[in-house]
DNA sequence: TAGAGATTCGAACGAACGTTCGGTCAGCTC
DNA sequence: GAGCTGACCGAACGTTCGTTCGAATCTCTA
């Protein structure tokens, strides 16, 4: 993957709170951290966020231990800068994309293609957004968390627009999280070499998983148990065998 | 929960190589041992492998450092043992139940079922062995990988054989890996105040899935294209816009 | 009750960790 | 050419890491 490109570091993103200049071109302190951000996305993706060292970004980068920390402030730094830009940057163009478009299945095929060509066109980052997703705590933490439960109420609007066009009856928050579970999981398996490209695959999943929730309300109600096992396990309660009604709140806590 | 249930510690479950005795009621040894796994997964679900140190564990378990070890030999092996014992208790309950029943979407059901069961009932195991997955190298790396590949091998014969009785259309190996992705990502999200016990988890994702992969071959080829962005990113390729035909092997190959 | 083996621990090992300090050097301004 | 600034680095800081060692204590058997 080339460095710097745009997919990683578009022009005048602010990079570092130190010196944002979101209006003026990029300039070498920019260009350089985000070679640096490249790097960490690759080192934090191969070897998880605490089991990479500064020395092996140090070693990757062909910078100095020392030298890195004139670009960010910590480890920790870095990571966040990571996420953030990977969230804002999948949330600014999914709002691009949803704005001409108004039917409820087609609103829904677009957020599945614009999560999955980010995620292939961006696999480190993308494996750093989802494997590191409780990391980093405080602040930092709350802040991407932030970003992150905004991107969920868009995608969960979006469901609830289906449901109510088409006078469905499925759970939006498991309908949102099988969706986000199929989307998230890519990254564990996909092999560009046998797997089809974004287009691909988004319309595939997307096949699945509109076909499923538009025909799921259909099925009947459990009708049958589970067998428990001869060691005995079947200790499953009853309680809420289907759907609750929750605050919009609890939903998405996270 | 409580320490060393049969859940995390079935009798006779051979824990440690040194001392093997699988026909021999529980030692003192085996519930220590069992113990001590207990507080590790927890550690570990709540830290991460790299992020949990001896000392955490230690402390958690209420026993010395140096202690720890007379009952493995490195915090490499607990992650082994923990992970190793999940699958194959997983594995083993999923034979038992699928050898009395034919149907194949019922089949599918009852996988989904034994998948969702153990993960709500050990959520900290269930998310050392998803989140960890590829954190163990070399032998105990592979050994791992191994049964991971057979548990993945039988439920892609399961989505096979439905396949072919319903004369379907679908990939196997993407229906596979989203099944997987809905069901292994619920370690995020699950929350025992507001969401579905397992058997109506089940039936909630079976509902999805099912009627997702049943009717999803019945949708019509790609016929439009997503609109580029302005910015301008819109350099899908073009090759393998569906299925591929590849070997076994690659499928399934971590 | 002597002895053996299992169990446990305090203290320490060397290595690796994230970060900082004091400095060099090139390029710029006046 | 003196002075300043941004970029960068070698060496070290103090801390924490996984693991080990030798000894102490407990439990059971002979």
């Amino acid at each position: 993957m080339a460095l710097a490109t745009p997919e990683i570091r578009p022009a005048g993103f602010p990079l570092n709170g130190r010196k944002a200049k979101p209006d003026l071109p990029e300039n070498d302190f920019d260009r350089r951290m985000a070679m640096v951000l490249e790097h960490a996305s690759r080192i934090f993706c191969e070897k998880g966020y605490e089991g990479a060292s500064m020395r092996d970004l140090s070693r990757a980068s062909g910078m100095s231990l020392a030298g890195l920390y004139h670009y960010f402030e910590s480890k920790e730094e870095l990571l966040y800068l990571i996420q953030k830009h990977a969230f804002t940057t999948i949330v600014e163009r999914l709002r691009q994309r949803l704005a001409g478009c108004t039917g409820p299945e087609e609103r829904i095929r677009i957020f599945i293609h614009n999560h999955l060509e980010y995620s292939l066109a961006n696999k480190e980052a993308m494996k750093v957004l989802v494997h590191e997703d409780d990391t980093l705590k405080n602040d930092r933490g709350a802040e991407i968390a932030t970003i992150k439960r905004e991107y969920y109420r868009i995608c969960l609007g979006l469901l609830e627009e289906l449901r109510r066009v088409k006078g469905l009856q499925f759970s939006g928050r498991l309908a949102l999280l099988s969706l986000f579970g199929m989307v998230n999981w890519i990254y564990t398996w996909h092999n560009p070499r046998i797997d089809p490209v974004a287009v691909g695959l988004a319309k595939q999943m997307g096949d699945i998983f509109l076909q499923g929730v538009l025909h799921a309300s259909k099925t009947k109600p459990l009708n049958h148990t589970f067998a428990p096992l001869s060691a005995g396990s079947g200790r499953e309660g009853t309680r809420r065998k289907t759907t609750v009604k929750t605050s919009r709140k609890e939903e998405l806590a996270r």
